[in-house]
DNA sequence: CAGGTC
DNA sequence: ACTGG
C-alpha cells in the first residue's frame, strides 16, 4: 500500500527522535511490531509505502491528521526553536498505544536509550507473542493481563531491575481497569497527569512522557536531564538546577499550548544544542 | 554514568 | 538502587 504525502513528514526522524522504542530499520524500510502486526514502512519523497497497516492505521499512528505547520508556526517563538524547527521539519508526535507506553517509560528511568530499548524488547519477548515478518521474528507487546499475573521476580528475568514491582503495579492497574485509557483521553491534562502518577513508577516526567506520546495532550513538557539543561541555560540563564515545576511552567507560558511539541523538536536537536557548549 | 522515583 | 552501553 501507499500514501501519497499532502503534508509535511519525516519518517525517519520521527521514528528514530526517541520518542518511540521498537522501530528498526532493515534494508531501507522501518520495522516495528504495533498492535497485533508488524508494520513495515518506508518514504521516499512525499510517498509513504507500507505493508501491515490500513491507510487509517497509518495516518493515526503517525499523526498526520494533525495540523503540523500551526503547530509549528505556532511555537516558534524564539531563534533556538525556530533552528530546530528548521531542522527537524517533518517530526511528527504519534499516538502510541497507551499501555506499552507507559510500561516503556517506566523503564526509562535512569538509562539511556539503547537500554530502554532493550527491556521493552526483553518483556515483548517473554510475555507477547511471536510475529514472522520477511522471514525476520518480532513480538507484539504484551497486553496488561499478560503482565498483571506474573511475579516481579519473573519480570525481573527481563533486566529490568528495580523496576520490576512498577511494571507488575501498572499492568495490575490496566488490567482491573480496562477503561482506564480512555478516562485519561477525557480528563484534562491536570487530572490526567493526577491519575498517571498515582501509579506507583510514574513521576511527573514518566507521565508527561505518557501523556504527550499517547494521549495527545500537548501541555505536557516532559523535562529530563537535556530540557532542564536547555531551559537552564538557553531560556533562564540561571545558575542552578531548575525545579521540574519550574522548567516545565516556563515552556508552557512561553511555547503556548503546543509546548510538548516544542520540546520534543527541542530534544530531538539536543546534540547539536550539546556541542555548542553549556 | 544514563530520558527519575520512592 | 538494577543493569548495560
Amino acid at each position: 500500500m501507499q500514501l501519497k504525502l499532502t503534508v509535511p513528514f519525516n519518517l525517519d526522524l520521527s521514528v528514530s527522535c526517541g520518542q518511540s522504542f521498537r522501530w528498526r530499520k532493515i534494508n531501507g524500510f522501518w520495522y516495528a511490531p504495533v498492535g497485533d502486526s508488524v508494520w513495515k514502512v518506508k518514504q521516499e519523497g512525499d510517498t509513504l509505502f507500507y505493508e501491515g497497516a490500513s491507510d487509517a492505521d497509518i495516518i493515526r499512528y503517525f499523526g498526520l491528521d494533525i495540523p503540523l505547520d500551526d503547530i509549528l508556526q505556532d511555537i516558534d517563538r524564539d531563534e533556538l526553536i525556530h533552528s530546530a524547527v528548521a531542522s527537524c521539519r517533518g517530526l511528527r508526535l504519534h499516538r502510541q498505544p497507551p499501555f506499552e507506553c507507559l510500561i516503556s517509560y517506566i523503564c526509562a528511568t535512569c538509562a539511556n536509550i539503547p537500554g530502554i530499548q532493550l527491556r521493552v524488547e526483553n518483556l515483548a519477548k517473554m510475555y507477547g507473542r511471536e510475529l514472522k515478518s520477511d522471514g525476520m521474528t518480532f513480538y507484539t507487546f504484551p497486553n496488561p493481563e499478560d503482565l498483571a499475573c506474573e511475579s516481579p521476580e519473573n519480570v525481573r528475568l527481563c533486566k529490568v531491575g528495580y523496576r520490576d514491582k512498577y511494571i507488575c503495579g501498572a499492568a495490575a492497574y490496566a488490567a482491573e481497569n480496562p477503561q482506564w485509557a480512555a478516562d485519561i483521553f477525557s480528563m484534562s491534562y491536570a487530572d490526567a497527569k493526577r491519575e498517571l502518577t498515582s501509579l506507583s513508577g510514574v513521576g511527573q516526567k514518566v507521565a508527561d512522557c505518557v501523556l504527550l506520546f499517547a494521549f495527545e495532550k500537548y501541555e505536557a513538557v516532559p523535562i529530563d536531564v537535556w530540557m532542564e539543561r536547555i531551559f537552564r541555560t538557553r531560556y533562564l540563564g540561571s545558575e542552578k538546577k531548575l525545579s521540574y515545576e519550574k522548567a516545565a511552567g516556563y515552556a508552557r507560558e512561553h511555547f503556548g499550548r503546543y509546548a510538548g511539541y516544542a520540546q520534543e523538536y527541542l530534544f530531538a536537536e539536543r546534540e547539536i544544542l550539546a556541542k555548542k557548549g553549556e
